[in-house]
DNA sequence: GGTTGATATGTTATACTGTTACGCTTATCA
DNA sequence: TGATAAGCGTAACAGTATAACATATCAACC
């Protein structure tokens, strides 16, 4: 997929391309995209923003998919773990991977007007910061690069 | 100051030191440190980690300096927004500058095993990222870099 | 002196985010 | 088929953050 969440997409084609490397992906590892899982990767997908667990929980529930909170931090935890989707930190929010499959270091661009977020190829700027990071002897294990500003539609004439 | 928080070094001093920098830049700027405010440096400069929001509280609250989360948090706004302070998204949780009057782009290491975080230079890194960003045309504002992993201490011998 | 405005603090209540624990069901496999 | 592991339902709770409003302090001004 090349499509990013700044810019305009065929977006059901966008959705249906992750979905079916997903699916691909727990068929050949022997994982389970049970209903929940799968309709959580789905809610994820269907917008380019980050959507908190609560958010996604609310949905659920209406959806009779569960109704507590630990039903959604699994579904969440299992996308992520087996990077279907990722955590923002910054947002203490969730977003679908843009690209499953490929092993990458994500990055992530958040717009502080629309929320939308976007991944940006990050294997430089990871190693940037492992190579910041060894010469104090730090042993980098996991990174987590974010950065908030405008996107595209939202630099034009605003502040 | 020189030392980072993965290293022995004259702790006592790299106190006085910042806390003098931190006087220093207030008294420049006409901001007001207050006693709450100098007080809850003082607690986030007493260790090389990084303290959670409501562990700066009780502390503050032993004291007979506030009681309730607002006090703690606006302290933490002062000191964030000032750069004497910075936000640690990962932990959720707050660590004094390093290197305050030093315009910088904060870059952290965290410790997963003794929860020590250092500041590593994080120009090229966020140089980086707003390189890997103005191709997507996202207006970069604000960067958070972070790597989790094992400070050279830790890192002998665990795995 | 008294008023005004700006900044900082005190306090209550509430919203948002995340986890533990336990019991039940379902999938997997020998 | 029985054992084991993985997943789910639910209740209770722990941790993080903010909204809203009242009070205090201090300097500038009349
Ligand atoms: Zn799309
Ligand atoms: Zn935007
Ligand atoms: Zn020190
Ligand atoms: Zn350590």
């Amino acid at each position: 997929m090349t499509a990013n969440g700044f810019h305009q997409h065929d977006h059901a084609a966008c959705i249906e391309t992750v979905l079916g490397t997903v699916e691909q992906a727990c068929a050949e590892e022997g994982l389970q995209l049970t209903p929940v899982r799968r309709r959580t990767l789905e809610l994820l997908l269907a917008e380019h923003r980050a959507m908190g667990a609560y958010e996604v929980l609310d949905r659920l529930r209406d959806e009779g998919l569960g109704s507590q909170p630990p039903v959604a931090y699994r579904a969440l935890d299992f996308l992520t773990k087996h990077g279907f989707a990722h955590r923002i930190e910054r947002l203490n929010a969730f977003i679908a991977c843009a690209h499953p499959g490929e092993r990458h270091a994500p990055c992530f661009l958040i717009c502080r007007a629309c929320n939308a977020v976007a991944e940006a190829p990050g294997r430089p700027v990871a190693e940037a910061l492992r190579a910041a990071a060894a010469p104090l002897g730090f042993v980098t294990e996991r990174v987590a690069i974010e950065a908030e500003g405008l996107c595209p539609a939202c630099a034009v004439g605003k502040p």
